[in-house]
DNA sequence: CAGCGATAAATTTGATCATATTCTTGGTGG
DNA sequence: CCACCAAGAATATGATCAAATTTATCGCTG
């Protein structure tokens, strides 16, 4: 990669090596769609958001092409983008789609994690059992989050992983809602089951069990969704 | 998706529809990675293309940046921008990928499918058979992706089918280098089989026709990259 | 004296902004 | 109720600034 950083003067800046405003404004936007901040349905403007994150009307604009062919955001009508709101049979496609990625994607990470991998997400799956005790629903999203893609970091599937974050881009918003109506309780995390058929190198055991993570979880957004499909 | 119409403009007369030029540009960056005319490996420059588009510099970094959100280009370094290079690995997740979205897709569309839209289907098919048949590589790769394109609007699973398109943009530069190759003759053809299975409302037998049609081509491009993985 | 390497200047490219233009929309008046 | 006008938002242009790559020159060494 670039790691010409000895060139310049001796000033590093520790962690501010000049990103890019585009690739800045277009993170803050993706949390903020993937962890919920933005409600499905909701409307957001190019205008708004250059008030909103204090920037220029370039950088947003192509943060948000970005984000639009993604599928986190929607090209509704001429004049408006809005985070998409979900339907029975989007879901069913989410579910669909997850059932199949994340077991195989899964399966790549037990034939190949390290010791170092799995001591890494153990660690992440603690912080996120502290997270449910504690009754944090945004460091729950954020931690499992970070659990299923470090998962996927070390299947070390580039194109199937980029598949993978588009879903999660999807189906974010809608989550947290339902977390909003369930509560931290009851939150699925079969990430017990999955570490252990990891380290056990059971790959159809670890399959499993990251299945049935992501079907109990999606299955509550469907639920939760048919429930009451408008909610604003 | 696309349905961005002049709603109530009284001189539509399909003349000038008025598309926005980052719109226009990203169809025309599009097809020009999709069907090879960009080469796998290419750089391409954001100015470059300003001049071989003729068009403005923002609605070109739009376009550029919808291209690589969908993996069709690839933000090597801090400077430049190329069509990926896929290695076995890549061409392997792209054949997993496919062998599953694309049997899915080709039973939701043989449960939905019209008469019409088997007429439209096999109307395609025919032009493909043609192109095939007079040797005409380009047209067989356009007719091609259309023929798929629309099983899958048939399909009518909105995620499922970006995601496809998204895959389909990933190895459509080299399958353009394969058929160069190879020629037409031997191109992969169970679209027969598919158009049969599907008039008779067999959905197992579509979704096996689509995947040994998805394989074998997908195969091709396999061995062509292993066998000579650089290529200037 | 020639070749190699490094540094510095120059050119090319990317990022951002301010601004103009166009298109949608909503309100008002006939 | 329709048409026209005004306001606001999004698109598109060109200029300007910053960064990086390339090239050329200078010094050092063999």
């Amino acid at each position: 990669m670039t790691s010409r950083t000895a060139r310049k003067t001796g000033s590093e800046t520790a962690l501010a090596p000049r990103l890019p405003a585009h690739e800045t404004i277009y993170r803050e936007l993706r949390a903020l769609v993937l962890f919920g901040d933005l409600a499905p349905g909701q409307a957001v403007t190019i205008q708004g958001l250059c008030d909103r994150l204090g920037a220029g009307m370039t950088p947003v604009r192509e943060a948000l092409r970005r984000l639009i062919a993604e599928g986190a955001l929607e090209f509704q009508g001429n004049r408006r983008v809005s985070v998409p709101l979900l339907d029975a049979g989007n879901i069913g496609e989410l579910i669909f789609a997850r059932q199949w990625l994340d077991p195989h994607l899964a399966r790549r990470a037990t034939e190949r994690a390290t010791p170092a991998d799995l001591d890494h997400l153990t660690e992440v799956d603690d912080d996120l059992d502290r997270a449910i005790l504690r009754g944090d629903m945004r460091a729950y999203l954020e931690l499992n989050h970070r659990f299923h893609r470090a998962l996927y970091e070390i299947a070390a599937a580039p194109i199937l992983t980029d598949v993978a974050d588009g879903l999660w881009l999807r189906f974010g918003p809608s989550l947290r809602v339902v977390c909003g109506r369930v509560g931290t309780e009851g939150l699925p995390d079969r990430h017990k089951d999955l570490l252990a058929a990891m380290r056990a190198g059971d790959t159809e055991a670890a399959a499993e069990a990251i299945r049935a993570d992501v079907v109990q979880g999606m299955e509550q957004v469907r639920q939760s969704l048919s429930r009451q499909p408008r909610d604003d």
